[in-house]
This record gives structure tokens, sequence and C-alpha cells, in this order.
DNA sequence: AAAATTAATGCGACAAAGGTACAATAATAA
DNA sequence: TTATTATTGTACCTTTGTCGCATTAATTTT
């Protein structure tokens, strides 16, 4: 009848590389911790599933990579409010930042399903390394 | 000496393009405007160069397509400032807002280059049809 | 506990976005 | 007008991400 979901060990490896990312990642961060313990297909599958079951956010950089990263403080329900990101510009990394995001009032007419905001620039450990060189 | 840019044919073509569209457009938006008069490579790479040239924002969209948009509204020396998009789920046709974006306060050690929020949601057109068939 | 059911996985193939090398073309400078 | 070189077109390639289908392995049922 209901289409019930199954907590597989793959689905287990993926959490668990995901808590313990410091950060946000991308499929290329995933196939270096599976070390081709598992197919793309399937990482990409769990990782839309995650989202879907609304454990996961989803990230689109500008560099046209997809990351994704557990929500940790998203109460139940409010997945989808607005969610802020930085990426570094040096290192890559994303991660999430728990502001909440003011959202200015759009235009009359226009109704606001979800927000998310990306912010980029430079981590503290990189800052520090080209803040270094420069002396 | 110097690597001067040339105003061609084909980049008048496409900034026309842009300025005459009401929102960002994919590259499948110009592919249609153009009709097979121009190479995809072509096209990428002119976009590339006017972002780089500072006069049109390069937008990420959540389904993986990137969006370019002319810069209107952007002082000179601005352009990398915050950026405010909006993108209906329905038509997926995504927008510039010219509204300032407030950017909360990075925990500390982090340093912004630039900020760049994408609001979805239904434009306008779109919700009212969706009002109209609910009724 | 074994058999039956069906969600999930692996595989291969594929589609779309976007970039690259290089020869041909067309703006610009001389 | 000719020479110079930025730009374009062509073909090819890479990367991201998806799809169908046979196989595998969680569950459920007996």
């Amino acid at each position: 009848m209901d289409k019930r979901k199954r907590n597989t060990k793959t689905k287990q490896l993926i959490k668990t590389i995901l808590s313990d990312a410091s950060s946000a990642l991308c499929y290329e961060d995933f196939e270096k911790h599976l070390s081709g313990k598992m197919d793309k297909a399937t990482v990409y599958r769990i990782l839309q599933g995650f989202c879907e079951d609304g454990i996961v956010h989803k990230i689109a950089g500008e560099n046209g990579k997809t990351y994704y990263a557990l929500c940790r403080h998203c109460q139940t329900g409010n997945h989808n409010d607005s969610h802020l990101h930085f990426r570094c510009v040096k290192c890559q990394t994303v991660l999430c930042i728990d502001e909440p995001l003011v959202v200015p009032s759009l235009p009359l007419g226009y109704k606001m399903i979800d927000a998310y905001c990306l912010v980029s620039g430079h981590c503290p450990d990189c800052f520090n390394e080209i803040a270094n060189h420069e002396q």
C-alpha cells in the first residue's frame, strides 16, 4: 500500500559522510570518501531522496556544482525557509550559516516559497594564508 | 600591446537580446532567439566575457542552469555587490529585483566578497493563473 | 525461519551544460 | 590596402546528472 523507505547501509554511509563533514559536499567530495564503493547514480538518488525527506539542503554553487548539507538546525517544518550559505572562493568549501536571512520585500504580486542566499568570500583559514603571504 | 576587445556583430546581437529581455536568460533562451545563427561556444564565450567586463550578472538557478542578465541598475564599481533574483517555480522565469539585500553578519573571520540571493516562488502571472484555477 | 514481495542498487547508456584546441574569418591598426 | 590579431565556427571532450532494467537485499508474510 504505502511505499515505505528502507534504511540501507548505503544510505547510512552517505548520512555518515554528511554528518562528519563540516561543510556542504558536492558529488566529487562523496566520490573521494567512497573510493568506488558506490555507484554515481546511487549517490545522486540517495541525496535526492534526502532532499525530498527534508533532511538535506541542496545548494547550487555559482561554479555549476550542486552541494548537499545535512539540515542541522532547521526546526521540523521550516526546512524550506531561508538558507544562508558561504562559499570560499579559494578553497571552494561551502558551509551553512545559522543566521536568519532577512529577505527584502518583493515587488507587488510576487509570492515567495523559498529563499536561498550564497555569500562568497574568504574563509578564516584562507584569509589568514593570504594575509601571511602579503607580509 | 594591450589586448583590446572588439565590438563585433555577434556581441551586439547578444547584447540586444539581453537588453530586450525582461528577465534573465539561460543558454536555451539565447538559442531560441538566434535560431542557429551562432555557435554554442561563441554564445558562452561572449556571455563569459560580458561577466568579466562587469556588464552582465551570472545567476545559478537551482535547476542547474546558469542565467545571464544585463546589469541595469548597478552603479559602476558596485557590480559585485549583493544581487537579489527571483525565479518563478512555474514558468521558470528568472529576473533581477532592484531591492538592496540585507546580508546578515557572518561568523568571525569570514570575509565577504559577493552575496547572491535567489528567491523562488510564483510570479504575479502564474499566481493569478493558479488562483483562477482554484475558483 | 523460509518464502514472497518490492525498494534499492549497480550497470550501462544517455542527455545537457559548458569548455577547449585549432584553423578560418573579420575587426582594427598600420 | 595590407598586416595584425581578436573572434568565430567546428569538432570533440568533460562533467553533471538522469533513466531503464536486471539483480540484490530489506522487509513482510506465511
